[in-house]
DNA sequence: GTTATTATTGAACCAAAGTTCATTATCGGA
DNA sequence: TCCGATAATGAACTTTGGTTCAATAATAAC
């Protein structure tokens, strides 16, 4: 017997996070995860299948993440609707101020794996927005939220909303500081444009 | 001589709009955009310099599209900002109903000319969110619109919520009646979640 | 009708990158 | 210390698909 030395399982990982925010996935090449792994280019198929099995590891975390995250935030009592949709908010912004990286790939390569819905992904995604719909639901109930808004739409369109500022987070980290994004997108989804 | 035969330009440019659509950039073949435009693989490089310059094309017409239709929105005397606001949705959602294979390809795909700044996209892109700016300042110079909230920020999540819905307009036209989300875009951007 | 010129073709070419596998290294057990 | 078994290697293989180009077709000019 020959023990493994390490987990370069979790390497190969963390290295595919580092190269597909750098170059984005289709231009990833396999060496170039292997190489920043530190393990030979074989090595990765003896911990996945294929290119392909890597993203979609990658996803799986951050979805597990951040659908654990909003679970617990749904079924807590002692927060009003308005603070648990906050909470959704600040999800997504410290997962990114954890692992930039991480973030990167997340708003970069989600939508190709959502179009051919593989995997686990969609369904992570769609557990995801049905997570914030609920919450969403709790606040029209409590009359604090506007029933005129088709829920469906609304959590697309803030999702896809925070997604394009963190993109461009991810791209001009100095133009754009994170918390400014934050506070911003908060009391715009809040209030929306207008004067009240 | 010989004379050119029908518009192949066009009809190649037409074909790689749809063959993106269906299989994404970095999927489709240039022998299937050949095919479905009617012409042998090699005629394709004969107006295209390469793969590349064919998607390039297709957004340079979108941009001019959409930049000048919100260029004329923005100079216009007889609408108030709201009204002005409400034109630029309008400019997005109309350009899609004509051509919903040039919505799913622009949605997926403008991102990754973006981010390497390839040709004028990018630059035909923030002209269009300048035109943006020049309508949210005019509202909040009017007192219309909430000075509180960040123009650059702004306009980011609001095109970025809008491409998030289309996007699933474009997957799934039946669920989502695009006139609702119009709507409902409308209102959200106006006010908000929270009811006044 | 002949020829020159340009348009078009599509099979062949070629580079890139995902994947494989024969070889080598390392470790636990006897 | 030697052996069996698994881990690891990385050069070679293979596939995929963008690109090329010699051959062919079509038209205008004369």
């Amino acid at each position: 017997m020959r023990r493994r030395e390490g987990n370069k399982e979790q390497a190969i990982l963390d290295a595919a996070v580092k190269v597909f925010a750098h170059s984005g996935y289709h231009n990833a090449k396999i060496t170039s995860i292997a190489e920043e792994a530190g393990v030979a280019t074989g090595s990765v198929y003896l911990y996945y299948p294929g290119k392909e099995a890597i993203i979609l590891a990658i996803f799986d975390r951050i979805w597990k993440s951040l659908t654990d995250g909003i679970g617990a935030t749904a079924r807590r009592t002692d927060f009003t609707p308005e603070q648990k949709l906050e909470r959704v908010i600040d999800l997504m912004f410290d997962l990114f101020i954890v692992n930039p990286s991480l973030a990167a790939v997340f708003v970069n390569e989600q939508d190709h794996l959502i179009q051919g819905r593989k995997g686990t992904v969609s369904r992570q995604f769609d557990q995801f927005l049905d997570l914030a719909e609920v919450i969403i639901r709790e606040g029209v109930r409590k009359k604090q939220f506007n029933p005129q808004i088709d829920l469906k739409l609304f959590r697309h369109f803030i999702v896809g909303g925070i997604r394009s500022l963190l993109r461009q987070w991810s791209a001009q980290p100095s133009t754009f500081p994170l918390n400014r994004i934050r506070q911003n997108i908060k009391a715009f989804v809040k209030h929306g444009v207008l004067i009240r």
